[in-house]
DNA sequence: ATTACTGTACTAACACAATAATACAACGCA
DNA sequence: TGCGTTGTATTATTGTGTTAGTACAGTAAT
């Protein structure tokens, strides 16, 4: 089914943040091919030029290589992996926690209501 | 000084949020007038129609009411703030949580960094 | 009445996101 | 060799966000 996108941010910015999740948390494996961008593209339902932005942008930060007409692969270097897994993570959470300050939510509110939301959706 | 936005969403978007969380926090009290459009467009340093997309977000959302001519001001229903209020953060809460699914963030997880991010900072 | 300020409306111009439709070179494989 | 797939590049088009500049009508104060 087509993934969902939301009109507030561009879409291959959602589109890498999708992917970039992914293989974080290791649906692909190093060095292991992923979809090529037709594909993925038919997949997500978008322009295969929107689903290439995306991987490019993925590819900046290192969590992609390009093997010439071959396909892309994610990096080899696990260390590179886990290190944009903490930056991800850290840059992710102060957003949050800034977004939250905007909306007048302290940070204990915020803890708070986390766990209730989380309570009742799983 | 202009105020900060990033280049993910866009720019009425981020301050529509900024303005929302300010009333909602009560830096503009209920039937108190705001300052028009000009002026809070020169302290953002962005354009006026800008700024005015931003105003008009907030009154569709029944924050602010104009006043033809004479200014913009925030709006008198007490109840209408607070249910505002808990929709603004329900959403964004649950937004939240998506997002830290997305890269891989457990609940429990997201809990522990905003603790942890939280005692650093402040 | 005049002046200054308010919201509001409008056009033009530019940048970027996204789609669409191709095209091409390199690689793997039969 | 030839075919199909890969990533990559190109051009054109559409829609939207943003800036810029201008204009107008209603209100308040003088």
């Amino acid at each position: 089914m087509p993934w969902k996108f939301n009109s507030r941010e561009a879409v291959f910015v959602q589109i890498a943040s999708r992917l970039r999740g992914e293989i974080l948390r290791g649906k692909y494996q190093p060095d292991e091919q992923i979809p090529p961008v037709r594909q993925l593209a038919f997949e997500a339902a978008v322009n295969p030029n929107t689903m290439q932005k995306a991987l490019s942008v993925l590819e900046e930060e290192g969590l992609l290589y390009s093997r010439g007409t071959v396909g892309r692969f994610v990096t080899t270097d696990r260390s590179a992996l886990e290190r944009c897994r903490e930056t991800v993570r850290k840059d992710a959470v102060r957003h949050w926690i800034e977004e939250a300050a905007a909306l007048g939510i302290t940070r204990e509110e915020l803890l708070h209501y986390i766990s209730e939301e989380g309570e009742k959706s799983e």
